[in-house]
RNA sequence: UGGGGCGUCGUCAAAUGGUUAAGACACAGGGUUUUGGUCCCUGCAUUGGGGGUUCGAAUCCUCCCGCCCCAGCCA
């Protein structure tokens, strides 16, 4: 998709907020936030969620917050606040002063619950966790009233002043919105408003025993920020009329929710409970295993902010439920890579082969282009010597009729060096093949033929004695079925094979000294990037992901 | 079986009653190529089903079918 087929067509959001501009609705302001709970690590599908967020703001000259939804102190950390906001600006998103938390306002909000006392509109309830349960009510049944729910005014207030004093016990009393019990909509059926959680806070410490819900806190923080469109996804679409409700009874900014379905992507997991069981259990070492999908996980496996991004606009935004085909995200990174990774030589299933009419001891520099997508990438030397590396796949003793490279008789190029012929191989005790014996042709120096003789193959090498040893860790996907919830326990389907450490490869000397994370692409093989686990003369790469393997779609569509 | 949503190509997703239902990814074929990469070209759906309204329906009405969400003192 061109960006101008993107700005021809654009979703039901930002259509809501172009109406909204039109019409002078909050007087043409446009202001949105991203929510998260600090209470875990951030995946790509709150990546969907924080473009659209950042990216509407971006459109239309609005403002986009951060803003930290903790009001459950038993689930969230500051750990999670710093890798959160680690992730969106590695995403590239500002919020510039605007970093907010739902804690800053529980004074405000407090003052908001006893204005709900005040006009009759909530009401301290006695029962236990169980008894309210037993008292809502079914899908198909309405609920009962709580014996409670008319306390006067007065005790309604007091009581609420002392479970905000920790006069009560964890669970003995809740603060409840008085709306109705047979309410169709379970969430209207006297929702709780407050709880008493004697719990240590990650920012309020122990000045809170009594934590704001989730229903009536998050419209209040929207309509303090002055959020124009607050945007969520789909399951909330439920407790629209309780956001409405609490505005609407507290006469407050009223901003407007708006809902949209959560990315799903086919071969993973977005869970983040199912996540947390990956890592528990050992099944992946981190939470940024460069196989999972969360943001830290990506980034160490390569994935660039760009194509993230990219990936994220070309999903679109809609309200059906949708799974998106990891080949989409796939192509992503290999489109930004392809245009912006330098290219370096690695032979990562090493195969030597001696080239028995050059010049033992001789050695030159041949000149390679780094990037034939960007020219200004210019071009760099790479030592050829008299023994190589090639990879073992690129041989075949007996080729298959559509294979192009190295067999015994024929004639191959190595890349930007000389045409070689391989002449005999030798073998092992247990007859296989230990090293190639291959003649070259001094007339095709850089790999050109002044003959004009056409040569169907080219290889990538190595220079046995100048390339530097590596370890290389191809990734795939981290489940071997589309939807691992489909079937009975995803642990089931994990891909035993997502992980494969290469120990033996041979890298050419320039690509010793990379950055961690900087992306390559090793010609022929894929995209690559150093990983953190690299130290002084131990490198560590991790395949991003392969190139597109079209000699691999021959075998495959031959069987 | 209460309520709320949603059903357009294999996967995402446009279309806002009016030409042959965009585009991308995937897939298939072909061309170029010192990466079996990139790039280029070609092919690839009558819209969940049935009725109806209309000169004209993916768009409106109606009945049916299917999928998702909700019974936390989680978010």
């Amino acid at each position: 998709m061109t960006s101008a087929d993107l700005e021809n067509s654009i979703d039901f959001i930002r259509e809501i907020v172009e109406k909204d501009i039109k019409e002078g609705k909050n007087d043409g302001r446009v202001h949105t936030r991203f929510p998260p709970e600090p209470n875990g690590y951030l995946h790509i599908g709150h990546a969907k969620a924080f473009c659209i967020d950042f990216g509407i703001a971006d459109d239309y000259g609005g403002l986009c917050n951060l803003r930290f939804d903790d009001t459950n102190p038993v689930k969230e950390d500051v750990e999670y606040v710093d890798s959160i906001i680690n992730d969106i600006k590695w995403l590239g998103f500002d919020w510039e002063d605007r970093l907010y938390y739902a804690s800053d306002y529980f004074n405000r909000m407090y003052k908001y619950a006893q204005q709900l006392i005040e006009k009759g509109a909530a009401y301290v309830c006695d029962l236990s966790a169980e008894e309210v349960r037993e008292y809502r009510g079914t899908l198909t049944e309405p609920g009962r009233n709580s014996p409670w729910r008319n306390r006067s005014v007065e005790d309604n207030l007091d009581l609420f002043r002392r479970m905000k004093a920790g006069e009560f016990p964890d669970g003995t009393r809740t603060l409840r919105a008085k709306i109705d019990m047979a309410s169709p909509n379970i969430n209207m059926r006297d929702p709780a408003v407050y709880r008493i959680l004697k719990k240590n806070h990650h920012r309020t410490g122990d000045e809170w025993c009594i934590y704001p819900m989730y229903d009536y806190a998050h419209c209040l923080e929207d309509s303090i920020e002055g959020i124009t469109h607050s945007c969520c996804s789909i399951e909330f679409e439920d407790h629209r009329p309780l956001y409405d409700w609490f505005l609407n009874q507290l006469d407050v900014f009223h901003p407007q929710q708006i809902e949209f379905a959560r990315l799903n992507l086919t071969y993973t997991i977005m869970s983040k409970r199912k996540l947390a069981i990956l890592v528990e259990n050992g099944l992946v070492s981190s939470w940024d295993d460069p196989r999972m999908p969360t943001l830290s996980g990506l980034r160490r496996r390569g994935y660039t902010p760009e194509a993230i991004r990219d990936f994220v606009g070309r999903i679109g935004v809609a309200k059906r439920d949708s799974t998106v085909d990891m080949a989409l995200l796939e192509y992503c990174i290999r489109d930004d890579l392809n245009r912006r990774a330098p290219r370096f030589m690695a032979v990562l299933d090493p195969l030597k082969v001696i080239i028995e009419n050059y010049p033992a001891g001789k050695q030159e520099e041949l000149e390679f282009i780094n990037n034939p997508e960007d020219e200004s990438a210019g071009t760099r030397m790479v030592p050829f010597s008299r023994e190589l590396y090639i990879e073992r796949d690129d041989f075949q003793e007996e080729p298959h009729r559509k294979f192009r490279r190295l067999a015994p008789g024929k004639e191959v190029r190595l890349r930007y060096a000389y045409l070689i012929t391989c002449v005999d191989s030798v073998k092992d005790e247990n007859g296989n093949v230990k090293e190639l014996i291959c003649t070259y042709d001094p007339e095709t120096r850089g790999g050109s033929t002044p003959d004009g003789r056409k040569v169907k193959g080219t290889l990538h090498w190595v220079s046995a004695e100048h390339s530097v040893p590596a370890e290389v860790r191809l990734y795939d996907r981290l489940f071997t079925v589309e939807n691992p919830l489909s079937s009975g326990s995803f642990i089931d389907t994990i891909n035993a094979e997502s992980l494969k450490v290469l120990n033996r490869c041979r890298i050419e000397p320039s690509a010793a000294d990379l950055a961690i994370g900087e992306p390559v692409q090793f010609e022929r093989k894929g995209y690559f990037c150093k990983d953190p686990d690299s130290a002084e003369g131990s490198l560590v790469f991790n395949r991003t992901i392969s190139l597109r393997d079209t000699w691999k779609k021959i075998l495959k569509n031959q069987k």
